[in-house]
DNA sequence: TTGACCTATGACTACGTAGTCATTATGTTC
DNA sequence: GAACATAATGACTACGTAGTCATAGGTCAA
């Protein structure tokens, strides 16, 4: 490429990543050459030398509405910023050691680490000299890892707010996985502020946080037929599979049952279901955990946690009109 | 590193990369050290060396869940076979480009191009020597790239077939965005065997392959009180929006019109829609597309048509049962 | 015992860039 | 016009690996 241009390498260089040091008609000339031959900057051997590949990594389940809507923002925003994602995704719990594994070998600026099913255990292992990591919504990185997260107790709390305006007596609540710690932190929000209330609030496994796990609960607690006031699903997704369920056994959301999610997932408002939920700032969140990574100035291991909005749909309105 | 370990660079690689070379206790030898002092076999450099990323790059729209669910089942077969997806997305068709730009810049295995609204101009520009380019379900690349594609305009000819099989006499399809490749061809299959049964068959806009623009769409429709038989729309994303507007205008799906959706999404089969669509073999068409990436043998750019499978839901049930 | 052969390892180079330093040409100041 | 600052470019090296070639020792059969 030099020769084509009748230059030195390092001028070839320069054109590409500083400019303003090299005269215009030799630019030009250089321009020519690349267009006439093809000539690319190679990204490989600038990330080599400069230490910088600017591709931030993202560990990430490969099931999930909500972990494809954080992918899609934390793509987005990177790509404004001039990053590339990197994807590492896994299926089971298993398969999360490989997609570290492969993580270590690239150079990444950054790291997410978004699952709230990696083990205490792997996120220690991340705690190294290197590329920054953050967890992302995932609270059993506390104290382990920098993170940011939405408030999931408060969340559930301002639902059970919610709820309780319009006058519930019994209540219940869905988890997707029992070990999960967003799972844990859902329930701990709802049942200390349905205490306050003087209301019970059992937890019920789903066993995943999938639609099916919750259309199959519903149908087995409609069978059951003690169905309470209110249900409290831990995911939006989940609580979809919960209101069909009920309504697939004939009953009434929200005439008899009342229902609320947790995520804010774009099918929440719409019309077939129009779902009570907490909206997590997905976009805020991102932009934080973004901000952790790649911020030069602050190297602190803060973390955030976030609040979530309120969404009043029709499945907690007891008045039909 | 060799130098902590007391052996040769060359050894160190070798442990690493084909470890069958070195004798057992040389390698515990190299093993140990590198544990020690957190050694990691570089990536980067060993692309630079090697000329291989083992990464592959695709670029996909921000948005839509059929997308997402293609980028997920990408992103997991290529783990299967330790290659790393690089995400390249676009919020708007103005910025295809930067994503075409920054791709020429990591030296990928394989790209995939995965949208319909890619202009044939920047397709043919990714037509160079280099890495091989897959242009998935978009039948704008026909001819230009290699492409694997659902055999979109069959797959509403199997639609009309089922339909017709439920009795109608007048119909309308739904499409997304009327540019867009998909939709022309699902539209033409559609027209096509709607014709031969003697059955016009308008083309209504919707403006985006969005749930809005369907719920948008279905709302002004159910104003004209013009319903045809059956709605044949785009994408399942917009016959969810579509099902909604005419339900919530007091419109019965099915009692009153009939729906078919196409892609096959995860929600089709959601109790609350159980939409009538054709189902894209997702997996089917990534294995597909990997191989033709991947494949060192066979150079051909031959390309991929796929048959879909009907899904036979509720929205085209004429009897409720 | 000697040559053929295999195993385990080291030395060396190239991959394409960025950064440091050196060099030359071009002004600029007193 | 001498001393000096500035602009534009080239030469050179290191980044960490993979692949090629060379070397040292060991095994085996004739």
């Amino acid at each position: 490429m030099a020769a084509e241009a009748g230059v030195s390498q390092a001028t070839v260089t320069r054109v590409f990543s500083s400019p303003g040091l090299v005269a215009p008609d030799t630019q030009q000339r250089v321009r020519d050459a690349a267009n006439r031959i093809g000539y690319v900057p190679n990204a490989i051997a600038r990330s080599l030398k400069s230490q910088r590949t600017d591709i931030v990594g993202a560990v990430v389940p490969t099931q999930g509405e909500y972990w494809q809507s954080v992918l899609t923002s934390f793509s987005r925003r990177l790509a404004d910023k001039g990053k590339q994602l990197l994807l590492f995704s896994f299926a089971d719990a298993d398969h999360v050691v490989d997609a570290l594994d492969a993580v270590e070998q690239y150079r990444l600026d950054g790291l997410v680490l978004a699952s709230s099913t990696i083990s205490q255990e792997h996120l220690v292992r991340m705690r190294r000299p290197g590329p920054r990591v953050v967890a992302f919504n995932q609270p059993t990185a506390t104290g382990l890892l920098p993170l940011v997260s939405v408030d999931n107790e408060a969340g559930t709390s301002a639902l059970v707010e919610h709820v309780a305006a319009q006058g519930v007596a019994t209540a219940m609540f869905v988890g997707g996985v029992a070990e999960a710690s967003t799972d844990q932190m859902r329930y701990r929000g709802a049942a200390k502020s349905l205490g306050d209330l003087g209301i019970a609030c059992p937890y019920i496994e789903a066993g995943a946080f999938t639609y099916d796990a919750g259309y199959k609960v519903a149908s087995q607690i409609s069978e059951g037929l003690e169905l309470p006031d209110v249900m409290m699903v831990g995911s939006d997704e989940v609580a979809f599979g919960v209101i069909d369920g009920l309504r697939t056994a004939g009953v009434s959301v929200p005439g008899d049952v009342l229902v609320t999610g947790f995520d804010g997932l774009p099918q929440a408002s719409w019309a077939g279901y129009d779902l009570t939920t907490l909206v997590q700032p997905i976009d805020v969140l991102v932009d934080e955990a973004i901000a952790m990574l790649l911020d030069t100035e602050d190297p602190g291991e803060r973390s955030q946690v976030i609040p979530g909005t309120v969404y009043e749909g029709r499945t907690t309105r007891r008045i039909n009109d």
